[in-house]
DNA sequence: ACTGACTATCTGAACGTTGAGATAAGTAAA
DNA sequence: TTTACTTATCTCAACGTTCAGATAGTCAGT
C-alpha cells in the first residue's frame, strides 16, 4: 500500500485520506500498520453501507437483521427439530441473553416455536412454522439481490480472490466451524 | 468458490459449512449468489472476532470503541480549532444523536472540549483536551498491534490486495472522502 | 429587513446487545 | 446417593444506537 497517487480521484477512497492523516500527525508509525488500520476500516465502513440497506430492506417484513439472522439459519440447517438456541448463539456470535430475546420476538410473531429438547432437558430447541419458512423464502432472493449490488463491482475472480483472504482471516481465528 | 474440498479441514472455515447448507437445502440458487453471501458472511464474523478483541482493550482505559473512534478522528485531523460535530459524525457513520451522546461522555472524562465555531454558530466544535491527546497516544500503540494481529497471517502482497479489493467496493459506494 | 428553505446539533423514546448473575439439568467421582 | 462441577438458557440493568422531532442559526430571494 503505502501512500497512493492523489491525482486520479477514482483510485482512492475516503480510507486513503484517513491513511494519509495518520502518517501526517504521526510519522514515527510503521506504514504497514496503517495498512493494517486501513484495512480494518474498511470492513467497518463496508459495513455499514450494508447494515445501513440491509436494515431498510428487512424493515418492510417488520424484521431487523438480527431476526434475520435467525430465521436463515434455522431455513438452511434443516431438520424437523429445529436447532438449538446454543448453536443459535454460537452461529450469530452473540450473547445468551441476545438469542433469548430474539426468539421471543420471532416467537410472538409466529415465526417459530420453541421446545424443550428430547435427549437435554436443558436444551431449547428452536424450530420455523410454516409462515416461518414461508417468511423467509420469500426474503431470501431479495435478500441475495442487495448483497450482491455491493460485491457487483468485482468480477468472479475478485470476488474469489476476497473469500480466499477473508476464509484466511477466519481460520487464523480458528473459525472453522459452526455451532 | 463453488463447493471446497472437504477433506483438508484447515482450507474450510465455518462459512464454507454455511455454504454447503444452503446449497443443500437450496440446490435452486445461483451459486455465485451463495459466494456473495459467504464473502458478506466472513466479513461479518471477522468484525464480531475484532470487536470482542478492542471491546476488551478499550476497557482497560474506560472506554469503548465508538468514543476511540471519536478520539482517533481528532487525533489524526490536527489542527487547533478540532473539528465540528458534523465532520465527526460523516466520518464515524452514525447519527448526530450518537455522537452527541460519545462527546458528553468524552467531555465528562475530560478528554475533549466543545466550543461554538467561529464561522458558523449552529456548528459545533470538538477538540481534545491535553489528556485526550496523551490518551490517545497512549493507547493508540497497542491497538494497533491488537489489530495486527487479525491480519498477521497475509503477507504483503495479500494485505495490499485485500485492501486493494475493499477500496474497490467501497468506492462503488461514493465513499471517496470523508466528512 | 423579511420570509421560507435548509443545515447543524440536541433531545428523548424505543430497542437490541452485553455482562453478570440466577436457575435448572446433566455429569463424574467418591 | 451425594457432592461438586459444568453446561444451557433465561433475567435484568446498563448502555449505545437509531429514528423522529425540536431548536436555533444561515442563506437566498424579495
Amino acid at each position: 500500500m503505502t501512500e497512493r497517487d492523489t491525482r486520479d480521484v477514482d483510485t482512492r477512497d475516503a480510507i486513503d485520506d484517513v491513511w494519509d492523516q495518520w502518517h501526517r500527525e504521526r510519522p514515527d508509525i510503521d506504514p504497514s500498520s496503517l495498512d493494517v488500520m486501513a484495512a480494518v476500516g474498511r470492513m467497518n465502513r463496508l459495513r455499514r453501507y450494508i447494515d445501513q440497506t440491509l436494515r431498510t430492506y428487512f424493515a418492510r417484513y417488520g424484521l431487523d437483521f438480527s431476526e434475520f439472522d435467525v430465521l436463515a439459519t434455522l431455513r438452511r440447517s434443516g431438520g424437523v427439530e429445529g436447532v438449538s438456541a446454543g448453536t443459535l448463539l454460537r452461529s450469530a456470535m452473540v450473547t445468551s441473553g441476545a438469542i433469548t430475546n430474539r426468539v421471543d420476538k420471532l416467537t410472538q410473531k409466529g415465526l417459530v416455536e420453541r421446545s424443550v429438547s428430547a435427549e437435554d432437558r436443558r436444551s431449547v430447541m428452536v424450530r420455523l412454522t410454516p409462515e416461518g419458512v414461508r417468511l423467509v423464502d420469500d426474503i431470501l432472493l431479495g435478500h441475495l439481490e442487495n448483497e450482491g449490488r455491493f460485491l457487483a463491482v468485482l468480477d468472479e475472480g475478485e470476488r474469489n480472490q476476497l473469500n480466499g483472504l477473508l476464509r484466511k482471516l477466519l481460520i487464523a481465528q480458528g473459525d472453522t466451524h459452526l455451532g
